[in-house]
DNA sequence: CAATTGACGGGTG
DNA sequence: GCACCCGCCAATT
């Protein structure tokens, strides 16, 4: 259970230092992990690991939500300050895609 | 064991 | 914005 793959352990770390109403990407946390182009491995790991992680602050790089339950995951963000909007998070305090205009 | 699929990203037209 | 292609890894079928 709470043993893995080193990859997996180490992207679960970052997700776990996420913060209320912080928000990141599938790709951004794959980079800080460790290993860059493997965001599909972070949607894999969310979808499957029993560790108590905040899945719902990870998005996709278009912003777009895109978890099994994007109602929830909407109404999570909604609830943290997250501006979400037809699915999308228009504003957050994250940097890559942190409205910039 | 091979093929398919999926909570993805980036590039191109 | 939409359609396609390629790369990447693991769970499912």
């Amino acid at each position: 259970m709470t043993t893995g793959s080193e990859r997996e352990q180490r992207i679960l770390a970052v997700l776990m230092s996420l913060a209320e109403g912080e928000v990141t990407t599938y790709g951004d946390v794959a980079e800080v992990a460790g290993y860059p182009t493997q965001a599909r491995l972070v949607g894999r790991i969310l979808a499957t690991t029993d560790w108590d992680v905040p899945w719902w602050r990870v998005v996709n790089a278009a912003g777009v939500l895109r978890a099994s339950d994007p109602r929830q995951q909407a109404e999570l963000l909604t609830s943290e300050g997250v501006i979400v909007r037809s699915g999308r998070v228009i504003d957050a305090p994250i940097g890559r895609f942190s409205c910039d205009a």
